[in-house]
DNA sequence: TCAGTTAGCAAACGGTGTTCACGTTGTAAA
DNA sequence: TTTACAACGTGAACACCGTTTGCTAACTGA
């Protein structure tokens, strides 16, 4: 029943926007009254956090599909930007959901569910992996991980919430999004050579 | 009058959040009836396309007396970037308002506003200049433009959704963020030297 | 003086999330 | 078989919301 609801309700959502379906809607494609939702969840922010999660177990199965298996941490980190980016476009109100919405105001036992940690660890360890490599020069992890993720984050914001396209000519996203990604992966400063150090 | 609503709008909408204030509040702050305020404003996104106006004024007044007049174009673009940042955190009602709500849902005449697009252009200026100097390598305006707007956007949202204070220690933020921004702004791979050419 | 504009208001419309008292139904123990 | 009880569903209501409508006053210019 739980998940009777559930499915109508990102149904709805998905195709409406989550601000524009109310309970009463739910309740509606359901046949049920309103009222009878409130014996499967709490309130509205319960089911929002509900599906926060699964949006998460399924943002992270297809993570793990696509960049999973590469060895080379730095592409891994590309194809997982890139991954980053294409759900935000392609699920517009789950990538709200998940990633813009204050953390206070869905995640109600204030901590952050577990899919969720899973998908940022997953990206720390290939940051973590880069900075060992000295992909990007001599740098700390916590910068990285902030700064990449504040990357890809920023851009698909930005383009979801139409500031890209009033900005840029008509032209393809999809190539400007590429070249986006490889300049803020682009290789820092190298350390110096071993004859510099004392 | 209008003045009086929008300051007593204003002064609601900083305190408690944009969601969080009815025109019936802000009615009831300047003892008038909720009818009234449709005198003067064709809707509730009209008060905010006007405020958000405002706050765009107010934002690049700030950010030229910051760095107007700094001459290194990449140092520029420093502390403009602070700027953003700061203002993000200072005031994230109207950076919500401004930078975070999709443009057709608060910019009524479908383009963006004046002072908001002079904004825009004072940042690509600095960023043609930088890629002019070569201070990124060989790359196209278009693509730091966005690489940088993204590192700077999607660092403050995620400050201020609270998904960086989940995440790190509870260290003071502006070093991470001095150090981030000095990330987001590391040269580029230089191109060649000229013997390479030819 | 009289017409026309302007400013303000009470009441209402249709919507929202949520609660509550009330039935109904199914099950399991007495 | 009867009784007790929990689980499920509902209609009506509460307290809000943005917005519209019809109505008064008050002021303005001719």
């Amino acid at each position: 029943m739980r998940r009777r609801i559930l499915d109508a309700a990102k149904q709805l959502f998905v195709k409406e926007g989550f601000d524009n379906v109310s309970i009463r809607r739910i309740a509606g494609a359901i046949e049920y009254s309103p009222a009878a939702i409130y014996r499967y969840f709490r309130n509205k922010r319960e089911m929002l956090s509900v599906l926060r999660d699964e949006g998460f177990k399924q943002f992270v199965e297809t993570q793990k599909e696509r960049a999973g298996s590469i060895a080379d941490p730095l592409e891994r980190l590309r194809i997982g930007g890139r991954g980053y980016i294409r759900f935000a476009l392609n699920e517009p109100e789950y990538f709200h959901l998940m990633f813009c919405t204050k953390c206070d105001e869905v995640d109600l036992e204030g901590k952050l569910a577990v899919s969720s940690m899973e998908s940022y660890h997953l990206f720390r360890q290939s940051v973590e992996e880069c900075v060992e490599l000295n992909c990007f020069g001599d740098i700390d992890a916590d910068t990285v991980v902030f700064s990449l993720w504040s990357g890809v984050h920023g851009l698909a914001h930005l383009i979801n919430t139409g500031r890209v396209n009033v900005l840029v000519n008509d032209l393809d996203l999809d190539p400007l999004i590429d070249r986006i990604l490889g300049f803020q992966l682009r290789p820092g400063p190298h350390v110096k050579n071993f004859e510099d150090k004392s």
